[in-house]
DNA sequence: AAACTGACCTGCAAGC
DNA sequence: TGCTTGCAGGTCAGTT
């Protein structure tokens, strides 16, 4: 569910209650929600209980938290994830699967507790690997000054691609890629290799914005296209972070619990059945990837389509 | 090698 | 009211 804007939401939530946080106490509620703990690494509790955390990291959808051990908690939403600030012995939150409890220095006792409806989320602490760039990993909001953990990335990240509002995202690298693919422009948008922090809504959002049907071609994209596009996706994932995300339900909160607004900026998402704001016609939903995607059928048709037996 | 399909889960709304 | 069905913001292993 979370996509960048939320997930960054979520960070930025956290950063200040985190950072340099001794953390006492880990409960684990529900043990799937450490499918990505190797247990190779040892016992998820006891390697967190007694060290610190130095600082809260996003890149793309993951978010993770260097500790004064050397390696990190890696944290993933999923679709339903949520991470919530609350008080010691403050009501109990449904769906809670892990619980951790921490000491600021200055700003006193918290719970971190790690709720998740469907279980697609998880934490996991992991060992921390240098980027091949030597570029600072991720996002670290006022907390990065060049630290020894700027530029280490946790193992089961490395393999996910900068974000496009990460300023060592690699355009040109990623103009090839979608050159040398061999699919649509949706499935490259949501491929998290290529560029991560893309979920449904925003790539529904962005090809909209840019007038692109879901099922184009990534090889037939020309440069002027290609750089519209993305500064598509650059633009809707910063409108969206500005409004505090997107909120359906009360599945995608922040910190505190509070919603997003970006819900009521949606002009594809969602919008089946409703005007196209751009030209009238109506939205449509349609099957793609096990679930949905959303545009408007006369100002996204697809260019030059290969020819339909 | 690259592209694509299920599997993983729970809860909610809509329809009967 | 209670059942069934369809649907949901993601990622990864496995199969062609």
């Amino acid at each position: 569910m979370p996509e960048l804007p939320e997930v960054e939401v979520v960070r930025a939530g956290l950063e200040p209650a985190v950072t340099g946080s001794l953390i006492t106490g880990v409960e684990i509620f529900d043990v799937r929600s450490l499918k990505r703990h190797s247990v190779l690494a040892g016992p998820f509790a006891d390697l967190l209980a007694g060290h610190r955390m130095l600082a809260a990291v996003r890149r793309g959808k993951f978010l993770w938290f260097p500790l004064s051990s050397g390696r990190a908690l890696v944290t993933h939403l999923g679709m339903s994830g949520q991470v919530l600030l609350r008080a010691p012995g403050a009501v109990e939150d449904g769906l809670l699967r892990i619980r951790l409890s921490i000491e600021h220095p200055t700003l006193g006792e918290f719970w971190v507790n790690f709720v998740d409806q469907r279980i697609f989320g998880s934490m996991a602490v992991d060992e921390l690997v240098p980027t091949p760039d030597a570029r600072p990993a991720g996002f670290a909001g006022a907390t990065s000054l060049d630290p020894a953990w700027a530029a280490l990335i946790p193992s089961q990240v490395a393999h996910i691609a900068r974000d496009p509002l990460d300023p060592a995202f690699h355009e040109t690298t990623f103009f090839a890629a979608l050159n040398r693919k061999n699919t649509g422009i949706k499935r490259a948008l949501l491929d998290q290799t290529l560029v991560s922090g893309i979920g449904n809504i925003y790539a529904d959002e962005a090809l909209w914005a840019a007038k692109l049907h879901f099922e184009q071609p990534t090889s037939s994209l020309g440069p002027r296209v290609a750089r519209r596009l993305l500064a598509e996706v650059r633009l809707v994932l910063t409108k969206a972070l500005a409004e505090g995300g997107t909120s359906f339900d009360a599945q995608y909160v922040n910190v505190n619990g509070a919603s997003g607004y970006f819900s009521h900026s949606l002009n594809a998402y969602g919008q089946q059945g409703k005007p196209c704001p751009r030209c009238g016609h109506l939205i449509v939903r349609a099957a793609f990837m096990n679930r949905s995607s959303h545009f408007c059928p006369h100002c996204q048709k697809l260019r030059r389509p290969r020819a339909t037996q």
